[in-house]
DNA sequence: CCTCACTTTTACCAACTGGTCAAATGTTGA
DNA sequence: TCAACATTTGACCAGTTGGTAAAAGTGAGG
């Protein structure tokens, strides 16, 4: 199913040139809104020659998830239960809005994937995904036992920071609607958000 | 376009089922993924029955979106300026938690169509909804200026209550594959999202 | 019982969509 | 230059899908 290694420098292109525009395409549109022929075009190539590199539409969707699930997690990976907890939880943050702000479509692409019950992920969420997100928990856990920060649900406090974060990619045309088109939230929005955890987690 | 009132009880009945399915079916699998033979086979009708009491696949998609959209602000209508600010705000966020738990499905809708760039409801969002938020939002800035709750941008504020409380529907599997599938969140939630309110409000 | 409007179904269609195939065209290295 | 391989394309297909037409069934009032 997954090629070798793309080696010629053509098949590098095109490889990446499909999912560029499998990207856009699908996270405008959906898995299912999505037709071969609008990915085709999109990336300058006939729908034959887009399956002669994958040979569905369901490898190219897979092979975006599979290429973005990791570069998601990082943030969230560089956590350092070493660091100083408050400064290492607002980076955290500050890393999340950066993402939903730098790669809107990718966050939608996941987005949509997970609100129509991520048939093609749940695997890797119930498996990866929380084994990360219960380690870290525990790493802010300890963090309220030590005193260090005010005591939180860890992992609602985790959810909390996903949903800001993510809010400002997914949702950006209600966000844009309501602040006005040409109004850039993600300033603002980041001094909301250091704001509001450093109220909820500083001691004192 | 729109029919006049159902009269007869079966007409009533009919387009109540169908409703009922096209909310099912169209929040599981998006505008696109949905057909109109899945909602017809829920509802109980053949497919030309269903299009003999909605025109099109689009007229039940916007009939629904149309019906749901007043049910989503009222919450937020709600808010009232004569009240006590943070109890006032927390009785928000609970009804906003209450709607996430008990009408999953009408929050997947929304998600879906904002994700998609709101194609059918972006007029709503930017003069209704918008409306509606700018007013709640003067309210709030007023609160704060009186010091009767901390200062924080109104807007934000909002917006973090929205994607905080809709979490818990549209990325309801994502939760379950963290917390494990026979978890149930909301309790947690309801005590994290009071808690973490009632600390970014609160005077002193 | 009969009429007339309402409701339902059967049969069907045209457009779209994911995917195939064989032929044509480029490209590369000996 | 030429053989071998990689890439691209045009023509095509079968299944799905939204929607239509016309006939058949249903039921309430006269």
């Amino acid at each position: 199913m997954t090629k070798a290694q793309p080696q010629t420098r053509i098949q590098k292109k095109n490889t990446r040139a499909i999912l560029e525009a499998a990207l856009e395409v699908f996270s405008a549109n959906g898995y299912r809104g999505a037709t071969v022929d609008m990915i085709a075009t999109k990336a300058g190539l006939s729908k034959p020659n887009l399956l002669y590199y994958f040979g569905s539409k369901e490898a190219m969707y897979t092979a975006l998830l599979e290429e973005l699930l990791d570069a998601w997690l990082d943030p969230l990976r560089a956590l350092d239960a070493q660091g100083e907890p408050l400064p290492e939880l607002l980076a955290y943050v500050n890393r999340k809005l950066d993402l939903a702000r730098d790669f809107p479509r990718e966050s939608r692409l996941f987005a949509n994937e997970i609100i129509h019950g991520a048939p093609r992920i749940l695997a890797v969420l119930k498996s990866d995904l929380k084994v990360l997100v219960d380690e870290k928990a525990a790493v802010i856990a300890h963090w309220s036992a030590q005193g260090r920060i005010e005591c939180l649900d860890p992992h609602h406090l985790i959810f909390s920071i996903w949903s800001m974060t993510q809010h400002y990619a997914d949702f950006d045309v209600q966000v844009h609607a309501i602040l006005g088109a040409d109004h850039d939230p993600y300033p603002d929005a980041r001094q909301y958000l250091e704001t509001l955890f450093t109220r909820i987690l500083r001691k004192n």
